[in-house]
RNA sequence: GCCGGCAUAGCUCAGCAGGUAGAGCAGCUGAUUUGUAAUCAGAAGGUCACGGGUUCAAUUCCUGUUGCCGGCACCA
C-alpha cells in the first residue's frame, strides 16, 4: 500500500502498487500526457515501472533537464532502429546523449551518405508515427550475450562482457528493435519528434585510434519544434560568425595551399588589427613590470634534449634541419630561450622576481586533420612570459598575473571566465613540499582575487600545478586562452640558480604564462566574438570619408588627412559611385564610421557621420569629429557611442 | 594521422551519360556627378588543385599527391 510523496509535499496513498503512468494520470490528464519517466527515491525509472512501496516520486516531463536527456537518448534509439531497418547488415554499438543532442555509432560495411541520412530521417518519422510502445526487459548476462550473438551484434556482446557482473542488464524493445540499455526511456516512440540528423563522421571504436573506425551519426533533439528551430538558428548564427569566412571577406588573413596548411598570412587589414593588439599588450606588460625579450626561431637540437622536449614533445615538433653537420630544431616553445638568458649571468635573490615577456613565434607539427582556420595552426605567436621567482614570491606573482590577465581580457570585452585549478598528477616531478607550497599559493591568489574556480584534481602537468582560464564570447561559447603554469622541472633540468640571502645557491621557481595563448587563435576568437565588427580601437579601417561627387573629392581628402594626423586609420572612397553604393560597401566591411561629405559639409567644414549599424549621427565639425574619435580610440571603448 | 565528403574565374556557385566551360558579385574601361545599404554599358578574366593512367578525345572515369570541410584521435 504505497504512500507517495510528490515534489509539492502532498502525499497520495494507493491500495495496490501503481505505475508511474497511472500515478501521472491520477494527478492530471495534462501531466499524464507530458510524462516521460518517473523519479522514485531519486532514481530515474521508466514511466510504467511499478511503485510498490512508500516513496518520494516525481514525474519527469521533457521540460526538465532529465526529461530532455531521456528524450535525446530515446531519439538515439529511434535512429538505431531506423538504421537497422534500412541497413540490416549494420551493427549497432553505443548511442549516448551529448550537449544539444545525441549520436549513435554504427559498424557499417559502407559509410552513410547525406542521402542515407534523409532516408533514415524519413524512417524515424514513420516510426514516430507508428507510436510503438517502448518496453523494458531484464535479462541474465548469458542470455543477453546469446541473444546479441545470435543477432550478429558483436560489439554489443563485447560491451556486455565489460559490464560488471553484479549489474542488472536490461533490454529495451520498440517494435522489431532491441537494444541493450540501462534506460530509462520514453514510454512510446510517438512522444519523440523535434529532432534532426546533422552529420555523419568517422569515430574510433571506444575512442582509441588503434581500433576500427565506426560511422557516427550526430543528431539533435528538443522538447519542442520551437526549441529545435531556435537551436538550428543559433547554429546558423555561429556559422555567420565563422572567422574563416569573415577573415576572407574582410581580407584579414589567409592560409595558402602553396605554403602549406596551418601557416597564417596576415593581410594588411588583419595586420593592422594585430599591430594594435600587440602594441596594447606590450604597453600593458611594461606597465606591469615586464621586460621584453626577442629570441631566435631555431636552436641546436641539443638544447631540446636538455629541456626534455625531445623526450616528451617530439611528436609535436618539426624534424630538425641540418647545417654544417649540426642539427638545428625549430622551436615549439620559447621557454628554453628565456632560461638561457637567465643563465647568462649569476642572479641574486635581489633580482627576483624577473618577468620576461616575448611575442614569440613557435612552430608545432600539428596533425593535418587537427588544423582549423586560425584556431589550430602550425605556426603561431605566443604572448609568452616567464617569471622567475623565489618560493615566497609565488602568490604575489600569480596574483599579479591574474590582475594583468583580467585587465587585458576586459579590454576586449571578455568579462566572464571559467577558471580551473589543476593539481598534482601521478608521476610528477618536484618535492611534496614544493607542490604544497605552490598549490596553496595558487589557491590563495585565486581566493584573494575573489574569483570562482573549479579544482581539477590531478589535472596538472607533470612539472607543476596550473590555472587555466576560459573566456566566454558574445554568444556564450567558451574558449581556452589564458594559462598560468608553475614549472619545477625546467629549472632543475637547466640547473638554474640564484644566490640566496644566506649565500647558498637556490633553484628559482619558474612560471609560464600566456594571456592570449596564441595571437592567431585569439584573433580568430575576436573575429567570432565581434562577428567581424571590431570595436573602434581595433578596427582595421576606422573611418571612410566618402564624397557625394567628384566635386567634393578634394575636401574628402583634406578631411581624411586631418583625421590621419590624429593617428586614426582612415580611407577615402573617391569612386564615381552613388553614396548609397559606398554606404553599402563599407557597411558590409564593418567599417565603424562613414563620413559623408557633399556641398553642405564642404561649405561649413563638417562631415555627415553615420555608423555601421545604420545610425545617422548628424553633422559634426571635422575638428570635433577628430577629438571624439581620438577619445573612442584611446579609451578602447567597446561600442560606437560618441558621448 | 584515421573515416567520409569536397576542390571549376579574386569571392559565391552552375555545368559536363567523356567532345577543352557559364552566372552573379568583385576587379578593369567608359558613360554618369550622384545626399545615406547596390547607376548603366562594355571588355576582360580559367593549365576546371597538382601528377600519372584509361581513351581517338579527360574538367568529367580510375589512381596518387596536396589542400580544405565535418568528425574521431591528438593538443606533455
Amino acid at each position: 500500500m504505497p504512500a507517495i510523496r510528490l515534489p509539492d509535499g502532498s502525499v497520495r496513498s494507493y491500495p495496490t502498487p501503481i505505475t508511474g503512468a497511472e500515478l501521472a494520470q491520477d494527478i492530471g490528464a495534462g501531466l499524464a500526457k507530458a510524462a516521460l519517466a518517473v523519479r522514485i527515491d531519486g532514481q530515474l525509472r521508466d514511466l510504467n515501472s511499478a511503485i510498490d512501496h512508500d516513496a518520494e516520486v516525481s514525474i519527469i516531463t521533457k521540460d526538465s533537464p532529465e526529461g530532455l536527456e531521456i528524450l535525446r537518448h530515446s531519439t538515439a534509439h529511434l535512429l538505431a532502429q531506423a538504421v537497422k531497418q534500412l541497413f540490416p547488415d549494420v551493427q549497432v554499438t553505443i548511442g549516448p546523449v551529448i550537449d544539444n543532442g545525441f549520436y549513435y555509432d554504427f559498424a557499417a560495411p559502407k559509410p552513410f551518405t547525406p542521402e542515407d541520412l534523409e532516408a533514415i530521417t524519413a524512417r524515424m518519422r514513420a516510426l514516430v508515427e507508428a507510436d510503438l510502445p517502448v518496453t523494458r526487459e531484464v535479462v541474465s548476462r548469458d542470455e543477453a550475450i546469446a541473444r546479441f550473438g545470435a543477432m550478429g551484434e558483436h560489439y554489443k556482446v563485447e560491451i556486455i562482457r565489460d559490464i560488471p557482473a553484479e549489474q542488472e542488464l536490461s533490454l529495451y524493445h520498440q517494435g522489431d528493435f532491441v537494444d541493450l540499455c540501462r534506460g530509462p526511456h520514453v514510454p512510446r516512440t510517438g512522444v519523440l519528434g523535434a529532432f534532426a540528423l546533422r552529420s555523419v563522421a568517422g569515430a574510433y571504436w571506444r575512442g582509441d585510434s588503434r581500433n576500427p573506425m565506426l560511422q557516427r551519426i550526430y543528431g539533435t533533439a528538443w522538447a519542442t519544434q520551437k526549441e529545435l528551430d531556435a537551436f538550428l538558428q543559433q547554429q546558423a548564427e555561429a556559422e555567420r560568425r565563422d572567422h574563416r569566412r569573415i577573415g576572407t571577406e574582410l581580407e584579414l588573413f589567409s592560409i595558402q595551399e602553396d605554403a602549406g596548411g596551418g601557416l597564417v598570412f596576415w593581410h594588411p587589414q588583419g595586420a593592422r588589427v594585430r599591430r594594435v593588439i600587440e602594441d596594447f599588450w606590450r604597453a600593458a606588460h611594461t606597465e606591469a613590470g615586464y621586460e621584453m625579450l626577442f629570441t631566435p626561431h631555431i636552436a641546436h637540437e641539443q638544447l631540446w634534449f636538455t629541456s626534455g622536449h625531445k623526450d616528451f614533445y617530439a611528436e609535436s615538433m618539426f624534424d630538425p634541419m641540418q647545417d654544417e653537420g649540426q642539427p638545428y630544431q625549430l622551436k615549439p616553445m620559447n621557454c628554453p630561450f628565456h632560461i638561457l638568458v637567465y643563465k647568462s649571468k649569476l642572479r641574486s635573490y635581489r633580482d627576483l622576481p624577473i618577468r620576461w615577456a616575448e611575442l614569440g613565434t613557435v612552430y608545432r607539427h600539428e596533425l593535418s586533420g587537427a588544423l582549423h582556420g586560425l584556431m589550430r595552426v602550425r605556426g603561431f605567436t605566443q604572448d609568452d612570459a616567464h617569471i622567475f621567482c623565489r618560493p615566497d614570491q609565488i602568490e604575489a606573482e600569480i596574483a599579479g598575473v591574474l590582475v594583468l590577465t583580467r585587465k587585458i581580457l576586459r579590454t576586449f570585452g571578455f568579462e566572464r571566465y571559467e577558471i580551473n585549478l589543476s593539481t598534482r598528477p601521478e608521476g610528477s616531478v618536484g618535492s611534496d613540499a614544493i607542490w604544497e607550497t605552490a598549490t596553496a599559493a595558487l589557491t590563495a591568489a585565486l581566493q584573494h582575487a575573489g574569483l570562482d574556480y573549479q579544482v581539477d584534481e590531478g589535472g596538472g602537468a607533470f612539472y607543476g600545478p596550473k590555472i587555466d582560464l576560459k573566456i566566454e564570447d558574445a554568444i556564450g561559447r567558451k574558449w581556452q586562452c589564458s594559462t598560468i603554469q608553475l614549472d619545477f622541472n625546467l629549472p632543475e633540468r637547466f640547473a638554474m640558480e640564484y644566490v640566496a640571502e644566506d649565500g647558498r645557491r637556490a633553484v628559482p621557481i619558474m612560471i609560464h604564462r600566456a594571456i592570449f595563448g596564441s595571437v592567431e587563435r585569439f584573433f580568430g576568437v575576436l573575429i567570432e566574438h565581434y562577428e567581424g565588427k571590431f570595436p573602434f580601437w581595433l578596427a582595421p579601417t576606422q573611418v571612410v570619408v566618402a564624397p557625394i561627387s567628384e566635386l567634393h573629392a578634394d575636401y574628402a581628402e583634406a578631411v581624411a588627412h586631418q583625421l590621419q594626423a590624429e593617428g586614426l586609420r582612415v580611407e577615402t572612397d573617391l569612386r564615381s559611385e552613388k553614396i548609397g553604393y559606398k554606404i553599402r560597401a563599407h557597411t558590409l566591411r564593418r567599417v565603424p564610421f562613414l563620413a559623408v561629405v557633399g556641398e553642405r559639409e564642404k561649405g561649413n567644414g563638417s562631415v555627415s557621420l553615420r555608423d555601421r549599424d545604420g545610425r545617422d549621427l548628424g553633422s559634426l565639425p571635422v575638428a570635433t569629429l577628430g577629438q571624439i574619435l581620438r577619445r573612442l580610440d584611446t579609451q578602447r571603448q567597446q561600442g560606437l557611442e560618441l558621448a
